[in-house]
DNA sequence: GTACTTCCTGTAGCCACTACAGGAGCAAGA
DNA sequence: TCTTGCTCCTGTAGTGGCTACAGGAAGTAC
């Protein structure tokens, strides 16, 4: 059993957020020493890490729960987790895609910058009418 | 002078979004009618129309705000807002290469899945060690 | 005994909004 | 004139996923 200093650097987890994890309910409490100090088991820790894999994947926290409460429970969860990673890949495509027209249209916007003229033609396009509809789309 | 529904109408920000940004300083203080309701010229609603046009595009407030303060203003403005703008545009690659190699590492993950058992091998690949490194980078 | 580090709880801040409560004004029809 | 329904007002709290800080207690090394 290890204190919270050797947890966060074990599982790579900020202190801070592992204390926010066991708040919000994503990791379950800890035991404690004597003097109230949090200990944390080798199974507590990969449980950590797990999480943190996550949500370097991009994974919203309450997916991650749910994902917690397939792990060890044999039948029925490979699949609903397919369908999660998919749901979330998609998420991340149509996040790419979107990146991908904004990045378009500030190249189009910024190239006009060049002409070495002092008052600004991106700024100018902006402030016009008719430009950017094709952009607004949410992230 | 029209009031702040209108203004949101004709601008596309949120009425609730346009007194945040009145708020926080994006947009200067309105008029007000003799009851106290928010006035709003043309040229205001340009303006609004100017910073939801660069929160369409990715542009933090802050600089959204810089923006501001160059419009109207002659000299050194484009300079200024072409660095701005291809700053943005290297944070935007970033992400895009970032979701590209995130994209990765979860189709690799997922695809596992298709195998038929019942225990779950992405949860288990997630909850083994050695994996996940590679991915681990700030959005 | 003392200096240093780690840990504790609780609260507030970050970003860019969004939602809601509880009230007031305004315009149109009966 | 009264009522109905819409718009608007201020102020506060919530969202997600942390991060930072204050003020104190406990542990460790010399």
């Amino acid at each position: 059993m290890i204190a919270i200093g050797q947890a966060s650097q074990q599982s790579g987890v900020n202190i801070e957020t592992i204390r926010y994890y066991e708040r919000v309910g994503v990791v379950p409490k800890p035991g404690r020493s004597t003097a109230g100090r949090r200990l944390y088991s080798v199974d507590e820790i990969a449980k950590l890490r797990f999480v943190k894999r996550c949500r370097d994947l991009g994974f919203p926290i309450p997916i991650i729960q749910t994902f917690l409460s397939f792990t060890g429970q044999e039948d029925r969860s490979c699949g609903e987790v397919e369908t999660l990673a998919e749901d979330h890949l998609a998420q991340i495509d149509a996040k790419i895609e979107n990146l991908a027209r904004l990045r378009e249209a500030l190249l189009n916007l910024s190239k006009n910058c060049d002409d070495g003229t002092a008052a600004c033609p991106m700024l100018d396009s902006l402030m016009r009418d008719g430009f950017g509809e094709a952009v607004a789309q949410k992230s």
